[in-house]
RNA sequence: UGGGGCGUCGCCAAGUGGUAAGGCAUCGGUUUUUGGUACCGACAUUCCCAGGUUCGAAUCCUGGCGCCCCAG
């Protein structure tokens, strides 16, 4: 069995003889996967993982990975005839991503545990599972495109700009990529992912879109925060930049760079945002809008997806998003190691903040090129 | 207790006889697989209190109460 031609997985065998691993969230969107992979006659087996406790989960809507998710994701696996497995994650979930996010908030910064999540758990433990379990490769419901370049696996923005999800997924690796799939990156809409999820008669068609951070109930993060580091989120100053004591807070963790709301100060002809978190002396720092704007910033755990060594160039003239929900922007990276850098915005930015992610992307094409971690610098 | 000023939503504040602007804060929602932003909506039957004048007052008068400034 020689020189089969190339399967849609882009593997040179029968879809029969080819076994993929789908990562299975309970949404529509892998549900989706799933279903159209088992459709061709792939060898489907559907992973789903339980990241945290099923009690806290189940009253909340539009989560994923846990109880009526799980329920939801097996449902379809007995839809379409292939076997399902549930793996309980919870532990490796709280370590790889639970506890970074409440030190890091308790440090004044702002995590992103979505993409902690894909690089820590679902591209990593999962992953490893997926080959235990003589995969040859891995599907996910993500909107992100993987495209063969002359070197290997690209990773590219969704056809869908609205829907793609490249933000969350900057820290993937090359050999990550290398084994893994996103059939749904070239969709146009939502709305056809949906009408795909009715005609394969899945359940989930018309599920909710998961939104917030899943294992945070009714967008309360900081009463997480709190359960989970009793008494460490101790109430400290409001000053303005001149360190002037404009009021009081009930701890740093309930804030982050650029927010508005929840500072509780009035009286003032002009609206006031978070510029600066000290955790140190538990001081939020606030100021008018402009101060906000911040066009120079540091990178660290950088993760290069472009070709070449990243730091085999002085400058990097790419576009960066430093926010999941805006357009990518021009900036100059410049790489300090391998790993780390710094980046100047052309244009400045509202609400930068350390803990958040700065994905880089090819002027032009949609190409990602990795990215890295915003932090405060040394 | 001589003179002057002030008292309007949690805060700032417009309104000086015609039936309570606006901003900030707060609350709710929309957008969003992080946080945040932005946007939309709600928010004083009542103007320190009590009388009075007037068809009609937060706006005029009287008396209280409170605060501020200058002068003792």
């Amino acid at each position: 069995m020689l020189d089969h031609p190339l399967n849609s997985l882009g593997l040179p065998k029968a879809p029969a003889d080819t076994r993929v691993v789908v990562a299975m969230s309970g949404g529509v969107d892998s549900s989706v996967v799933a279903a159209q992979l088992a459709g061709e006659g792939y060898d489907v087996v559907g992973v789903t993982l339980q990241l945290y406790d099923h009690g806290a989960a189940l009253a909340k809507k539009g989560a994923c990975c846990a109880g009526r998710d799980i329920h939801d994701a097996r449902r379809v696996a007995e839809t379409m005839g292939f076997p399902h497995y549930v793996l309980d994650y919870e532990n490796t979930f709280r370590e790889a991503v639970i506890d970074e996010f409440a030190d890091a908030y308790l440090a004044g910064a702002t995590p992103v545990p979505c993409i902690r999540c894909n690089e820590r758990v679902k591209f990593k433990d999962l992953l490893a599972t997926a080959r235990d379990l003589d995969a040859d490769c891995m599907a996910t419901g993500h909107y992100i495109q993987r495209q063969m370049g002359v070197r290997g696996a690209e990773l590219h923005r969704a056809t869908d700009a609205a829907r793609d999800q490249s933000y969350f997924l900057f820290s993937t690796t090359p050999q990550q990529l290398d084994y893994l799939r996103f059939p749904l990156g070239h969709l146009a809409s939502k709305a056809e992912t949906r009408a795909l999820a009715a005609r394969y008669g899945l359940s989930v068609a018309d599920k909710p879109d998961s939104q917030d951070i899943c294992f945070v109930p009714n967008g309360n993060y900081a009463a997480v925060i709190e359960k989970l580091r009793p008494g460490s989120a101790e109430p400290g100053e409001i000053v303005d930049l001149s360190g002037h004591v404009l009021g009081a807070h009930p701890g740093v963790i309930h804030y982050t760079v650029g927010q508005r709301r929840g500072l509780g100060i009035g009286g003032l002809g002009d609206p006031l945002y978070v510029v600066r978190l000290d955790a140190d002396t538990r001081r939020v720092v606030v100021g008018p809008k402009e101060a906000l704007s911040t066009r120079i910033f540091a990178l660290r755990e950088i993760n290069w997806l472009g070709d070449g060594a990243f730091d085999a160039q002085a400058a990097w003239h790419l576009e960066v998003k430093v926010r999941s929900t805006r357009p990518p922007r021009p900036a100059i990276i410049r790489p300090l190691s391998a790993t780390e850098a710094e980046v100047e915005l052309l244009n400045a930015e509202d609400g930068v903040s350390a803990g958040q992610a700065c994905v880089f992307y090819a002027p032009e094409g949609g190409r990602v090129f990795g990215g890295g971690w915003i932090w405060k610098g040394r």
